[in-house]
DNA sequence: GCGCAACATTGATCAGGATCAAGCGGGATC
DNA sequence: GATCCCGCTTGATCCTGATCAATGTTGCGC
């Protein structure tokens, strides 16, 4: 799928026509910022199933995934794997300051990602505050989404692990579009039931079982293996154990 | 035990003296760095058991934690919680760039912690990028951890997850005196079977239990309730599950 | 069309940790 | 010193999700 990239069409000067510098990196689209930033960047891609970085490699640049998905996982020695990060188009990829990957970055679909040359980069960052502010600012996002996964981990039974999951992508495929999510919306899955009981802390049966169990109290309905239309937003968000409070997402 | 605030003995020039903006502010001491936030910071003190901020409160400040252990936590409407992060002396609390906080904040200990008015906090960030690159290494750190912990919460068994918080216990305890940590090493625990339950997403029963498991193999011996003897580091290690190359800390 | 492989579903059984319950120990209060 | 309470331990039982196993579905290469 190498066509995403001449799908791209990059404009220094307008920064509706790339998402990746203007949703990643730049937190108010400054020409000289983006000129710089052109002349470190290059692309990346990467085939299903390809690795990106294992843990304890060398990482030479800082990436945005502009199209694909990726995954960050840990594996333990007897092959249990936990994965603690899910890079979608506009995610950052890397960490200004450091110099090895802490965590394995596999692409689960074909990816194209947009890599800036760690050094400029860092030079650029110490010489434009708003670069630095911004990554700090989607730094703290992260680590939000990452604590309320810990809840979803740590005290969710399964059933809420798997409606907290659709909802959680539900709302991450509205926001790309500049959109809630809403009732009767249809999400197209981009993980295998495996890769969704990595991100859950569960086996892919019990994945399995409770979309089963999900459809079967029409809940969720399923077109083919990988697409759930999603009836009623308010009612799948029921079953996340979360307290709602009916607002804007409703 | 407000008696704290008065044995610190701050100093201006010299960073060695001054914990907080030493270790979690600045990165080098820059003499008019800190005289800047000697002007803006004051100090606050809770009781065991006291909460510092409610998730959703409005944050007026930023702070570092100067003695005493508090815990970020969230909890479910049928009351399951999960601590999300547990804060040491020297750690950082607070978004710079957000009004509300995202979790509860609860003193676990008395407490003692330094603050800084948000506003001017900013203000001297937006001015100082030392101090922004730091916070963004810290906040990089944070999010480090936090994918170790959702590694810990979903895949570990009951006895792994136990052995990792006494080893991660046991290494903030050595770090914060710049040491490693050692065979035959004391740790006194700072935190409840119960509050050791919700860092882990177990019940305090089994928390009990497996405590109690570890003590008699011999891997942990206990003094008292709260004090923990490990006689082997690398014995501790060998049960947390990851994989450890015998490395610097053996 | 056939065969194969990857992904997914479903069933039967098992076990780890939760739940319910009782009792212990030590420190604070009176 | 007696009492109470909180934190902790231990036991008995239950139940959710893991494990082991078989089967179904889809898409692809030939």
């Amino acid at each position: 799928m190498n066509t995403a990239i001449k799908d791209l069409k990059f404009n220094s000067r307008e920064c509706g026509s790339c998402p990746i510098r203007h949703r990643a990196v730049c937190s108010r689209c400054e020409p000289d910022e983006l000129d710089r930033l052109e002349e470190i960047k290059y692309y990346r891609t990467y085939e299903a199933g390809q690795p990106v970085l294992w843990a304890g490699d060398q990482m030479e640049f800082v990436a945005s995934v502009v199209s694909g998905i990726a995954t960050l996982s840990q594996t333990m020695e007897d092959g249990r794997t936990q994965m603690v990060g899910l890079l979608l188009p506009s995610d950052f990829i890397g960490r200004p300051g450091r110099d090895f990957a802490p965590f394995d970055v596999v692409a689960v679909s074909d990816l194209t990602v947009c890599c800036f040359r760690k050094k400029p980069f860092e030079e650029l960052m110490g010489s434009t505050p708003s670069i630095g502010t911004r990554l700090l600012q989607m730094t703290l996002d992260e680590l939000d989404s990452a604590r309320e996964w810990m809840l979803i981990l740590g005290r969710k039974t399964a059933r809420e692990k798997i409606a907290s999951l659709l909802a959680i992508l539900a709302r991450r495929d509205a926001t790309l579009n500049q959109l809630t999510p809403t009732s009767g919306m249809a999400l197209d899955l981009p993980l295998t039931r495996e890769a969704m009981a990595d991100y859950l802390g569960l086996t892919l049966e019990t994945v399995s079982r409770q979309i089963s169990a999900l459809k079967k109290a029409g809940i969720i309905v399923l077109e083919g293996k990988r697409r759930v239309i999603i009836p009623d937003f308010a009612i799948l968000m029921a079953e996340t154990g979360d307290d709602f409070d009916g607002g804007p997402l409703a």
